[in-house]
DNA sequence: TATTGTTATACTCTATAACTATA
DNA sequence: TATAGTTATAGAGTATAACAATA
């Protein structure tokens, strides 16, 4: 029996790469799913001159009016030395207020200027659109239980 | 009638956070699957002594073996300048063989050692153990449709 | 000229620890 | 002592551009 021989060196040259059991796996295509996700977002974003990372931080303020940068940082989930290069950028571009607090000298009160609160509502058309296009492509049958599969894995003790 | 004066100078100083759209949109409960996920791996990976990052290279050059560091830059989307560290890193552990092919004498045929053979079966236990358990939290009957979902996302156009 | 891999460099995001000023 | 916020520093992870060796 006459067998092809290979007169390459390695594997992969023309794309017939193995991948293995990667496309199966449910971690994998999470991960996937989600970098396509975020990077669909951060260019809308990019349209309005900002980052996604900054979103979380001007909706939770403007949720939350008065927040201290503890309090904050906890929201979500990040270190509070963290907060600080973000909040002195968004301060420097007129978009929040630092105030001291009255009852506690440490603390600040963040709070959105006008300019944050538009920054924000355009922020929050770029979410909406983009949840739309991501509602297209789950489909409205399919929709609640992706949520609540989602919600699980996120909360649940892996 | 008489209403409650807040004391305190801001929000969520008790936990109240209020993060309102938020938990509503696909995007973000995408982005905290993942984040959760991502971490339950990381933390088997340190167990036995290596990163999620180092998986896909090395299951890469696993099953493809002699592929190029060009090839395996594109096969997992990165730049070929981050690979440099990555895989001299390995190649020092002992995980890794790197020879000069014979037919191009710029290029390198990526190979395991033993070594990583053994480390690489080791990463794909953690993967399966990861697996049940995500696939514990979906539910059987689920599965194949969140799956799908997730590789729609991954692919589409956003 | 084009390609393989390396180097220099930089930027983002994150964390820990030490610090200050208040409490 | 404890807490709010800042600073210094470090480490992943990523990218671009310029480069040497080879094609």
């Amino acid at each position: 029996m006459v067998r092809k021989i290979r007169r390459t060196n390695g594997a992969g040259e023309n794309g017939e790469i193995d991948y293995g059991p990667l496309p199966d796996w449910v971690g994998y295509n999470l991960r996937m799913a989600q970098a396509a996700s975020f990077q669909a977002f951060a260019k809308l974003a990019e349209e309005i001159g900002t980052r996604p990372g900054r979103f979380a931080t001007l909706l939770l303020i403007g949720r939350n009016p008065g927040i201290s940068q503890t309090a904050l940082s906890r929201a979500n989930g990040r270190d509070k030395s963290t907060l600080t290069p973000v909040l002195n950028d968004l301060a420097r571009r007129g978009l929040i207020r630092r105030e001291r607090t009255t009852n506690d000298q440490r603390a600040y009160r963040l709070t959105l200027t006008p300019a944050g609160h538009g920054l924000l509502r355009q922020l929050m058309k770029c979410a909406r659109r983009h949840e739309r296009k991501l509602d297209r492509i789950i489909g409205s049958r399919d929709q609640a239980a992706f949520m609540r599969i989602l919600k699980r894995i996120a909360t649940q003790e892996l």
